[in-house]
RNA sequence: UCCAGCUUGGCUCAAUCGGCAGAGCAUCCGGCUGUUAACCGGAUGGUUGGGGGUUCGAGUCCCUCAGCUGGAGCCA
């Protein structure tokens, strides 16, 4: 037996029992060798702060084997520490290595670059700024289901394959089992008998469609899972394969749904400050100074409201040389979304109201008849995390939409069904968790934030 | 897809006008009475991303390819 007789770090740091004798295994972090007693700073997983061994009988312990990355494990007392950087750590009885490294591993306890530790994602995530990145990461997700679950939403598992694209959201995988090399490309239309599903099937760009039909049953639904879109993007905000958190709620409104918003993303920061102080501290100190603020700036303010038709105004009026010039009816650039939340309001901002005509067909219109009930949450630094909107209850106005968009309709009966039996007012909204991931770690590239990142040209 | 920048020991970076490729860390050896990403002394380690060109001489200039990074657009 290993684990029942193991102690964990977590629980030796927090509780620590003086004069306990325990067992612990990790991987050494540090090691620090003086002439009469050793060092070495073990990690196992169950915390982000390490565990410091203390060797006093260094003519039976192997030195030599005592290097970065290598697997110990060790018996001995907890006492307090002397020290003034951890309130207690171990007298080492006896110490043996069971997982041995070399002087080839390529992590040192120095700081690397990211992009060096992305050619490594099996390592990385032994690093602090990973290790953390991860744990963040979990807690945001525990936080993410609480939420949810404590306002007794069903957690919805939206397909992955499917036959929808959800309008333009993003270009999309095709699935296949057919043999690339064999298929007839000249046949038009092409022959998908022989295809797996008899038809085009994609890998998801947002559950969203199929989460609506649910709303109308369960009243209140989320969807938390992976989103795939072929983008031929690189930039450090966009990933191939990422994950979206999408609730979808039956009798919401257009002021419900940001009052959810805001409520739902102050709860699960709370819930990340509260319960990762060790993480935050190390981000605070080495990746961005100015984390506190972030965090103020979602706890300690009420979100800006603002529609388009206000942003544009602002930005027009502002001093600023934009390089593009704002316009109504045309979307915002990013110069005109960092201008908003960096300088203007320095806090998250809901921009609402679009004009329908580049926005998607299910968002609920306007009585203007020019703009839709939509809104898109901007944050500092990050910039868009949330999309959302009332969506289209109406059977006659939805349908008159999908014309005039040009779309086949045959393709979103369903969607319409429910419009057209039962329907209901209700609202919607999808979360990029990586970027609101990003936002709360400080951590400036998508592709530190997932343990395995996909993207155009590159599959670590 | 477009635009810009970068690529030098295992890692992070220097190298002035085109003139002897260098430092810190890691590793190894030695030292140090409790260290904190320890410290002190020494050693090992290089076809300067690949290919081509200009030049007496190229890390440095030119062409080309590749990879990476950032920005734009699109989006979450």
């Amino acid at each position: 037996m290993i684990n029942g007789k193991r102690e964990k770090i977590k629980k030796i740091l927090s509780e620590p029992e003086f004069g306990k004798e325990v067992t612990v295994y990790g991987w050494i972090r540090t090691a620090r060798f003086s002439k009469n007693v050793y060092f070495i700073s073990i990690n196992d997983g169950s915390c982000f702060d390490s565990l410091q061994l203390v060797i006093d009988d260094i003519e039976s312990t192997p030195k030599n084997l005592l290097l970065t990355g290598a697997t110990v494990k060790a018996v001995g007392k907890i006492v307090e520490s002397p020290g003034n950087k951890q309130k207690c750590e171990m007298l080492v009885k006896s110490l043996e290595v069971i997982g041995k490294s070399d002087e080839k591993y390529p992590l040192q306890k120095k700081r690397h670059t990211l992009e060096f530790l992305r050619t490594m994602p099996h390592l990385r995530s032994r690093t602090n700024t990973l290790f953390a990145v991860f744990n963040i990461r979990n807690e945001l997700a525990r936080a993410v289901h609480n939420y949810f679950q404590n306002k007794g939403f069903l957690y919805l598992n939206s397909p992955i394959l499917t036959k929808s694209d959800c309008e333009g959201a993003g270009e999309m995988f095709q699935v296949t089992t057919l043999k690339l090399d064999e298929i007839d490309k000249n046949a038009n239309p092409l022959d998908y008998t022989k295809e797996f599903f008899k038809e085009p099937v994609n890998l998801t760009v947002s559950g969203q469609l199929e989460a609506e039909p649910y709303a109308l049953s369960h009243g209140e639904v989320y969807t938390f899972g992976p989103t795939f879109r072929a983008d031929p993007s690189t930039t450090p905000k966009h990933a191939s394969e990422f994950w979206m958190i999408e609730p979808e709620m039956a009798f919401y409104d257009f002021e419900d749904l940001m009052i959810l918003i805001e409520d739902f993303i102050k709860s699960v920061t709370r819930n990340v400050k509260d319960s990762c102080p060790s993480e935050l501290a190390f981000f605070k100190k080495f990746i961005n100074k100015e984390l506190d603020k972030r965090y103020d700036a979602i706890l300690n303010n009420k979100f800006e409201k603002i529609t388009y038709t206000e942003a544009i105004d602002i930005l027009r009026k502002s001093k600023k040389n934009f390089e593009n010039e704002p316009v109504w009816g045309e979307d915002l650039f990013s110069e005109h979304e960092r201008y908003l939340t960096d300088e203007y309001f320095k806090k998250p901002v809901f921009v609402t109201d679009y004009p329908s005509s580049f926005k998607a067909f299910y968002m609920r219109e306007n009585e203007d008849g020019k703009t839709v009930a939509c809104l898109d949450l901007l944050v500092p630094y990050v910039g868009e995390i949330i999309t959302g909107s009332q969506r289209e209850e109406r059977y006659d106005v939805l349908k008159r939409k999908i014309e005039e968009k040009g779309m086949d309709e045959n393709v979103y009966e369903w969607y319409l069904d429910i419009r057209k039996w039962g329907s209901a007012p209700h609202s919607g909204f999808g979360l990029g968790f990586e970027r609101l991931i990003m936002y709360l770690t400080g951590m400036e590239n998508i592709r530190d934030t997932i343990p395995y990142p996909r993207n155009k040209g590159k599959i670590y």
